[in-house]
DNA sequence: ACAACTCGTTCACATCGTCGTCACCGGTCG
DNA sequence: CGACCGGTGACGACGATGTGAACGAGTTGT
């Protein structure tokens, strides 16, 4: 595998989960996620900015590539999607979550415990 | 253990599977499995590689030595021969999996296990 | 040489996955 | 409370993949 060592082989970690865009790959535990292009780009540009609220504008303009539309939902879809089956890969934690208003912002946090509403690990 | 092209006797091993590229065979619970040559040549170089997508193009460059045409579902078939074999020798396994858009990923997951459409492993 | 067989390739059709969109619902904030 | 904003399930169109079968070339057995 003579790759350059360079840029190629990006890895991001986001707690628990593993993401190799170059390979169109995510991994939660050793185990595959099954995610379609768009849904592995954008679960990309959220990881890549961990921890900053992004704006839909934003995250549309990184994942397909042109501007949004007004009241365009697909964002919202596409986040809800991923929710899903990362929930399915991962029950008991929440990666995605929701600035009223702004947009999203990608973090790994564990659920269903009173004291995390407002901290990040 | 990344084996060098010209390794004598290489071993490739997934899951429940055995295959021995250059004793032209495959195995899996010592029995072994008839394939033909296009057949073996194809589960091997996807061995080669488990647990990373490859590309349609890419495998058919390895297997079949020139560059596939546009439109060529010969990997596809090929891919389909493997898997139904596989399965006759090891039900209950799947060791191909699809990648929508983007080609095909080897690794050993058993089936059945009720609701992980999400991952695999 | 002939028949039977295997293999590789290609085709046509069936099925599935993805994407973008919509409508409706519930939550949030002023 | 009322106006928005985001969550959610469903849908149709399209393209990608799954699948069975036909075909011809090569091989083997007789």
């Amino acid at each position: 595998m003579a790759l350059a060592a360079n840029t190629r082989s990006e890895v991001l970690t986001v707690g628990p989960l593993e993401i190799l865009p170059d390979e169109h790959l995510a991994r939660a535990g050793g185990r595959a996620l099954m995610l379609s292009i768009r849904e592995l780009r954008l679960l990309t540009e959220l990881a890549r900015r961990a921890d900053r609220i992004m704006a839909r504008e934003e995250l549309f303009r990184l994942v397909w590539g042109r501007e949004m539309r007004t009241g365009d939902r697909s964002v919202d879809v596409y986040v809800r999607k991923l929710r899903v089956k990362l929930e399915a890969a991962l029950p008991g934690w929440s990666f995605i979550h929701t600035h009223f208003g702004f947009g999203y912002r990608m973090a790994a946090e564990r659920k269903q415990h009173g004291n995390d509403r407002f901290t990040t690990d």
